[in-house]
RNA sequence: GGUCCCAUCGUCUAGCGGUCAGGACGCUGGCCUCUCACGCCGGAAACCGGGGUUCGAUUCCCCGUGGGACUACCA
């Protein structure tokens, strides 16, 4: 490890690339990725690939991809490089074949010839005597001859932690204060599978270590094993680093959150045109909050407010109506040409034309009103680019004699002048109501109804506005039964 | 089953011995308004239970209870 990493704040991200990024591994980039900044550190990618037969093919780009998409920028990672690569599990393989040597060598490790139906077995019958199932020593204690004898032979073989089997391990979480675990529940860790791959445990303290992670921040799944990951640095004579486990984030029923109940994927969420920015707010609400009632954050914001001392303890649930809400407000609040912008693929895959930037601009600002998400926004922007579909109770309402009074005096009305400001409009209506003796919904209804699809909507001038004179017309014009 | 962790409105949470237990989402009443939506104002809604410690516990300790995680040659 370089010594001018030593000092330094570093944290990493180290996901599996399962095939997309979970939320719940959002919330722990982010975090991770917020402490970095807040401290002046570094933040750190790492792919913990080494489970060879869940491999998927893309799941690396996918997960970068996610993370850009998401504004969490990291120093060094896979496709970035940096003074500790490889960034990628698979890639360091010899490396942690050279550690286990180290381990074998001062028997903190040794070697397991145990076949997987006789361990299944084994647990089994634990099971049944209701012990903690756990690994039975039979190898703990090979002689160095029988060792050599079965590895000439080629026999298949694991290596395997041997943890003490007496004391209590004691450590600190910067989350859970002091958190002790006795050393007889814990198991002999497989440390290299059969393969000749690590498994998470021994890559994970090697690659914190040889990367100069100064604080491990991850999901409380995690917390029992940090007695064997202690174990392990001790072994090399490495320096413990902080630990900070975070609570998990929970599916409505308060189990670990899992698809089956409702979306994880980070990337279906920006299909359905969740923001980022709300994303990463509410993200990081689940969990943290900061000291006053503020709960609107850019991440920027978040860069300078961030704390672990105010996370919280207790498991949060993904609440959906929540992101909704949070959504919608920066729909709702962000800039009109921006969300107009990334409204434009949801427009255009329903094929409206949206040439006419000055009209698209006001259908977006009318649209923003009524949604949580980016995708609700074609739907309350269709009827201004497509032909109104009517119900028979609507044509029944625009057939009705008061209706036709109101088109032909629009008609008329609209055609006069070709421009109208919204005050002139609002002006004209309340003349036009007074001359037909028709007010409220009487007069409001079967208009907006010929002009907008719906007799509930955006006001009168704000619909003309948006369609245009020459599109008002023709809209009102269809309606008007003799001409 | 064992070990570890956790526990304030339905949900996310503030609280760090004395508060009318605060905010946000959701729900709800009203205002704005032709309507819908937005927005604004108000309301209902919580300290898991039992013991301690203390003049006083939501807050500190213990025991229950409940929930969760882990218990793989997965991470």
């Amino acid at each position: 490890m370089v010594d001018a990493l030593q000092e330094e704040v570093r944290v990493r991200f180290a996901p599996s690339p399962t095939g997309y990024l979970h939320v719940g591994g959002l919330r722990t980039a982010l975090f991770n990725y917020l402490f970095a900044r807040r401290e002046g550190g570094k933040f750190i990618l790492r792919i913990e690939d080494t489970d060879q037969k869940r491999f998927i093919p893309g799941a690396l780009e996918n997960l970068i991809s996610s993370l850009k998409n998401m504004g969490l920028h990291y120093d060094e990672g896979p496709d970035v490089g940096g003074p500790c690569g490889p960034y990628i599990q698979s890639e360091r393989v010899d490396i942690y074949q050279r550690h286990i040597q180290e381990l074998l060598a001062s028997k903190t490790a040794y070697y397991c010839f145990c076949s997987e139906e006789r361990l299944e077995d084994l647990r089994e019958t634990q099971r049944k005597m209701k012990r903690p199932p756990m690994y039975d020593g039979k190898c703990r204690d090979l002689t160095e001859a029988e060792v050599r004898e079965k590895l000439d032979a080629g026999a298949p073989c694991v290596i395997r932690l041997r943890f003490p089997k007496e004391g209590r391990t004691v450590f600190d979480d910067v989350i859970r204060r002091k958190v002790a675990v006795d050393n007889s529940v814990v198991d002999d860790q497989v440390l290299i599978k059969s393969d000749g791959f690590p498994t998470y445990h021994l890559a994970n303290v090697i690659d914190d270590h040889l990367m100069g992670i100064s604080h491990v921040i991850r999901g409380e799944e995690w917390l029992s094993s940090v007695p064997k990951h202690i174990y392990l640095y001790k072994a090399f004579g490495w320096d413990v680093p902080t630990f900070v486990h975070l609570p998990l984030l929970l599916n409505s029923d308060r189990s670990k959150l899992s698809k089956r109940q409702g979306d994880v994927a980070v990337e279906s969420y920006m299909e359905k045109g969740y923001l980022p920015e709300a994303m990463i707010n509410f993200i990081a609400l689940l969990g943290w909050h900061s000291a006053d009632d503020r709960e609107l954050y850019t991440l920027q914001e978040l860069e300078q407010v961030f704390s672990l001392d105010r996370i919280n303890k207790a498991g949060a649930i993904f609440d959906l109506d929540k992101l909704n809400w949070m959504n919608g407000w920066y729909i709702r609040n962000f800039d009109v040409e921006v969300i107009a912008e990334r409204t434009r693929p949801f427009f255009e895959q329903e094929g409206f034309d949206i040439s006419d930037w000055q009209k698209y601009i006001k259908v977006i600002g009318v649209a923003r009103d009524y949604v949580s998400s980016l995708e609700e926004m074609a739907p309350r922007g269709r009827m201004f680019y497509e032909e109104l579909q009517f119900s028979e109770d609507d044509r029944t309402l625009m057939a009705e004699e008061n209706s036709q009074k109101i088109y032909a005096y629009w008609i008329d009305a609209l055609k006069g002048r070709s421009a109208w400001t919204r005050e002139a409009l609002q002006a004209r209506i309340e003349e036009a109501m007074k001359t037909m003796g028709l007010k409220g919904k009487k007069f409001y209804f079967p208009l907006r109804l010929a002009l907008f699809g719906n007799t509930h909507g955006p006001d009168i001038p704000t619909i003309i506005d948006i369609l245009g004179r020459d599109e008002s017309v023709e809209r009102l014009q269809r309606f008007l039964i003799d001409g």
